[in-house]
Parts: structure tokens; C-alpha cells; sequence
RNA sequence: CGGGCUGUAGCGCAGUGGCUAGCGCGCUUGGUUCGGGACCAAGAGAUCGGUGGUUCAAAUCCACUCAGCCCGACCA
């Protein structure tokens, strides 16, 4: 967006000159652009050749690897191992499971062509594993000594997309694939649970994005499981993000693919299965979730940078402070701080805080002569914009004590904002004015009506697609921990209820 | 797949038929600066998305085409 058209959208005159240098969009004026010029400015990712698909710049991929990091520690205490299967699927498998099949249809890249020739039947690439890897575990599986069969796998897949949006909707995307198999019900059911608690686990410590975990409605659950959980987070403009799935997938892939083991009777039967995933859509729930008009706000567990120190460099104390910031930097690192030093002297002070605050850096430092001579240094946290000078011996100790104080108000802040925009409903009239009739906020701010509209719901599937052609909204799921003792009608047919529902509308 | 917008230097734009295609930012070199997006000077950088047509002459007019983004329906 040029600034003349940023202009033309503004409607107070003077909140475009306090945005004359800026290159981030205010939330206010366009939500959406507003996040794209966050990607692009904080370089986390661009536009690529490739219709649909983006590159992830460095600054970005980190902020994932971070994320694997975390989540494949968690993984492999649970038991996981990790491995890798083929990219390319033959078609037939997917056919083999009829709702899966159904499901990914339309989102399939299909390979007709190696090799200088057509070949004999054709490879969809992987929009998910679930076929491939079942082909392999029949051959794995005899007995239920080879059982719970507890793989992941790190991988790219692609579902090719009509409208994409950067990290959070793109033809191909990074993601994480758990497939599990076990000798009973209960077993994997108790996977699917534990692993979507180890999505919520890391998605709120480390993203510090707060989530809702509970099971989807039958419109919602994926194709070819029996249920989906899934972890469920508010984005500033109110609207709804699934952060992560988990799948009991019951015996549908494993008749699909006559995986049979010989039970403790020396039965045979059907191995029971789960999947589970987290994307690179993570990485946009947590641009999302923190970011303000300056830019980027990372949690610094996932920051590259956690402390960026800016020494004010002047002609007649130059070597003296970038000396001593030097000496800063070392105190830092030794302190386990993420720290870099920008002692570049072609760009001013104020240019250097703008951009690294646009970037996400968690804490400034700021050092000049005036502060070495008074023995400190200033400080300035980019969660709250608050500027505070420390003894410079106390650097180490108190950046270690600001990150942690960030971490923790991140996750409170983003909290507390989803509290406040979630609503308890209770019929339907209330239900379509707190979504807005369809159409009315097309400009889609920040200011929209909406949030998570907490209600009873009766069950049927006909209330909840009446209600997404009428306002857009879903059952986003079914809090996990919120479905003892329902008692009360529909919010919105008045039938009994039989669930408490949290509907929003979503990404 | 519908609706809208846009393709001219790395980015953002100006240029509605005329001779050497401009401006801002960024970039390079040198210098002065430096506590919230500094300044001066000198440079480099474009076969104007593509193809075909009209014309003495096309970035500009016409036709076709390709691509991208945004908004809507579908999806992690």
C-alpha cells in the first residue's frame, strides 16, 4: 500500500502525519494489511514466483525453528520418534479412505508427468500423510508387541488454495505430521488428547498465545477421523485461529489399509490410530496475537534477538562506546541472552530504534557517553514502550528479568483480550447481533463486531449451518473442559442443549 | 471460481502520441552527523509484464494474453 492510498483511508487528518515515515499500516485502518506489511517489513517472508506459495526469510524460518525445536523436544519425552516418507502419493491411495479422498479433492496437486513420460497412475503431492504411511505400517505391524507405533514426521506438504494469505494460508506449508497406532480405543484416544495438549503446552509458554482446547463439530472435524481436537486462538481483529489438530482417527485408515495386528487373545483386529499437526501457521498466530502498529512483538523465547544494543555513536567518544558496548555484549551472552550489538554508524539512533523495533527485538539497550560516564544504561521494552536506565553491572541479571516479565505479559495481555471479547449467548437474535448481520463490516477492522460468542448448543448440524450462511460464524470447538453438567436450550434452535459451544468467525 | 485493483529502476510512484523515460526511497563512494526514522556531494541502476496491430513516430491508442495482490465462497 503506497501512503496516498493509506491516506485515502484514514479518516482523522491528524493520525496521518504521525504516520508520515511509518511503513506499517495502523490495525485501525486495514487489519489485514496492516499484518502484510508486518510480514514484510520484520522480512520474515516474501512473495515468491510461485502463485500461492512464499519463501520464509531467515528472520522468520528461525522464529519456526524455535517452534520445532520446542514442540520436537516434547515430542520425543512423549515417546515419538521422528521419520520421513515419500512427497509424492500415488492417487489410488488416497481413494482408498472414502471421506479422506472427499475431503482433499480439491486441493490436490497432481503429477501426471516424469521422466519425459506420462506416467501409468498418477502422484497427487502429499497434502497429508495419513495414506502413504498406512501402506507402511501394514507391513510393520503383526502383533501387538509392535504396538503403540509412535512416529512424526517434519515435512512440507501442499493444498492448492484459491486465495492464500503469508504464513497463514499458503499452497505449500511447513508442518509437523504425528501418526500413531495402538492396540485400543482408549490408547489412542488418550494420544490424541495428550498430544493436543502438548500443542496448547508449547502455543502458550513459548508463543505465548492463549488457546481453547475442546473437540470440533462433525462439520468441522477432519476428513476420515472419528474426532478432532483442536487449540483455538483470538487474533486482535477478534477472529478465530486454529493453532493445532488432533485426530483419533478410530480403525478408519487401518480398514482402509487392512492393518491388523494379533491381539493379547490372538485375535486379529484393527489397529487404532491417531494423527496430529502444527504448521507454519504458528508462526502467523503469533505475528497476529502481539504485534502493534510499530511492527513485529515477539515473545522472547522465539525472538532471534532478544536484546539489541544501539550505541549512540559521536565523533569524539565513537571508539570509547562501541568498546564498552562490546563489553555489554559479552555480559549479556554470558548471561544466556540472545544479544547483537548494531554499531553500524550510517544509520542514526533513531533510525536503528524504528527498525528494530519494527523487527520484534524484546528489549533495546541504548548506550552513549552520557550513560557511561553515569555507570548505566537505558533500556526500553518493545511490549509496553517503557524506557528505564539499569547500573551497568546489573545488565545481564536484569535483561534475563525484563525477557521473562515480557514473556509473561504477552501471554496475560493476549489474554485478557480474548476474555474480554468473549461473550456468553444465550439466543439467537443476541447470536446474530453480536456477529453482525452478513456483509456489514466489510471493511473487516479491527472494530468489527464479533469475538468468541460462548453458547449452548442443541448438537444439530442444521443450527450450526444456519448460522455460518446467516453471520459467517462457526463452532470453533467444544471446550474440552466445559461440558460437565449442561443444562439449558440451544442458543440457537431452544432445543435441550446438549454441549456448550464457543462459535466465532474464523481464519 | 466470482468481484475489484495493479503491472514503468530493488521498492513506491509520475509520465494520455514526439526527439536523451522522470521523481522519492533504497543502493554505491566520499565527507559532515548521531539520545526517536540526519545532511551534503558525486555515482550506479529501466530493452516501460508479453505478443500482435494502428502510426512518419507508441510507456502512451487498439486487440489479445500473462502475472500479481486485495475482497468474497472453500480450506491448517
Amino acid at each position: 500500500m503506497t501512503l496516498d492510498q493509506k491516506f485515502a483511508t484514514m479518516a482523522n487528518p491528524f493520525i496521518q502525519r504521525s504516520y508520515m515515515a511509518d511503513k506499517i499500516t495502523p490495525r485501525a485502518t486495514d487489519y489485514s494489511q496492516w499484518y502484510i506489511d508486518i510480514v514484510l517489513n520484520a522480512k520474515l517472508a516474501d512473495y515468491s514466483p510461485v502463485k500461492g506459495s512464499m519463501v520464509i526469510r531467515p528472520r522468520g524460518y528461525a522464529i519456526w525453528e524455535r517452534i520445532q525445536a520446542e514442540m520436537d523436544r516434547r515430542f520425543k519425552e512423549t515417546g515419538h520418534e521422528n521419520a520421513y516418507f515419500p512427497l509424492l502419493i500415488p492417487m489410488s491411495f488416497l481413494q482408498k479412505e472414502a471421506d479422506h479422498v472427499k475431503g482433499f479433492k480439491p486441493e490436490l496437486a497432481v503429477v501426471t508427468h516424469a521422466g519425459g513420460e506420462e506416467l501409468e497412475e498418477p502422484y497427487c503431492i502429499r497434502p497429508t500423510s495419513e495414506t502413504i504411511i498406512w501402506a507402511m505400517y501394514k507391513n510393520w505391524i503383526q502383533s501387538w508387541r509392535d504396538l503403540p507405533l509412535l512416529y512424526n514426521q517434519w515435512a512440507n506438504v501442499m493444498r492448492w488454495e484459491k486465495r492464500t494469505r503469508l504464513f497463514l494460508r499458503t499452497s505449500e506449508f511447513l508442518w509437523q505430521e504425528g501418526h500413531t497406532a495402538h492396540e485400543t480405543q482408549k490408547e489412542a484416544e488418550e494420544e490424541a488428547l495428550r498430544m493436543v495438549e502438548v500443542y496448547r503446552d508449547v502455543v502458550e509458554r513459548h508463543l505465548c498465545v492463549p488457546v481453547l482446547m475442546g473437540m470440533k463439530s462433525e462439520a468441522e472435524k477432519f476428513a476420515g477421523a472419528v474426532h478432532t481436537l483442536s487449540i483455538e486462538a483470538m487474533m486482535q481483529d477478534k477472529k478465530a485461529l486454529q493453532a493445532g489438530t488432533s485426530h483419533y482417527l478410530g480403525q478408519n485408515f487401518a480398514k482402509a489399509f487392512d492393518v491388523q495386528f494379533q491381539n493379547r487373545e490372538g485375535k486379529l483386529e484393527h489397529v487404532y490410530a491417531t494423527s496430529w499437526g502444527t504448521s507454519t501457521r504458528l508462526v502467523g498466530a503469533v505475528i497476529m496475537t502481539h504485534s502493534d502498529d510499530k511492527g513485529l512483538v515477539l515473545p522472547p523465547s522465539l525472538a532471534v534477538d532478544q536484546v539489541v544494543i544501539v550505541p549512540i555513536l559521536r565523533n569524539d567518544s565513537k571508539v570509547a562506546v562501541i568498546a564498552h558496548a562490546e563489553g555489554l555484549l559479552a555480559t549479556l551472552k554470558a548471561a544466556g541472552v540472545r544479544a547483537r550489538l548494531d554499531s553500524d554508524d550510517s544509520q542514526s539512533p533513531g533510525w536503528k530504534f524504528a527498525e528494530w523495533e519494527m523487527r520484534g527485538v524484546p528489549v533495546r539497550v541504548e548506550v552513549g557517553p552520557k550513560d557511561m560516564a553515569a555507570g548505566h544504561v537505558m533500556f526500553a521494552r518493545r511490549d509496553t514502550g517503557e524506557k528505564f536506565t539499569v547500573p551497568a553491572g546489573e545488565i545481564g541479571t536484569k535483561a534475563v528479568e525484563v525477557l521473562e516479565a515480557i514473556q509473561k505479559n504477552l501471554f496475560e495481555r493476549a489474554k485478557k483480550f480474548r476474555d474480554d471479547n468473549t461473550h456468553v449467548i444465550t439466543n439467537y437474535d443476541d447470536m446474530k447481533a453480536f456477529f453482525g448481520l452478513a456483509g456489514e463490516d466489510a471493511a473487516g477492522t479491527a472494530n468489527a463486531k464479533g469475538g468468541f460468542a460462548d453458547a449452548l448448543w442443541c448438537g444439530d448440524a442444521v443450527c450450526e449451518t444456519r448460522l455460518k450462511a446467516e453471520t459467517k460464524a462457526t463452532i470453533r470447538c467444544l471446550p474440552h473442559d466445559r461440558q460437565e453438567g449442561i443444562h439449558g436450550s440451544c442458543a440457537l434452535c431452544g432445543a435441550p442443549a446438549r454441549h456448550r459451544a464457543v462459535f466465532a468467525r474464523a481464519y
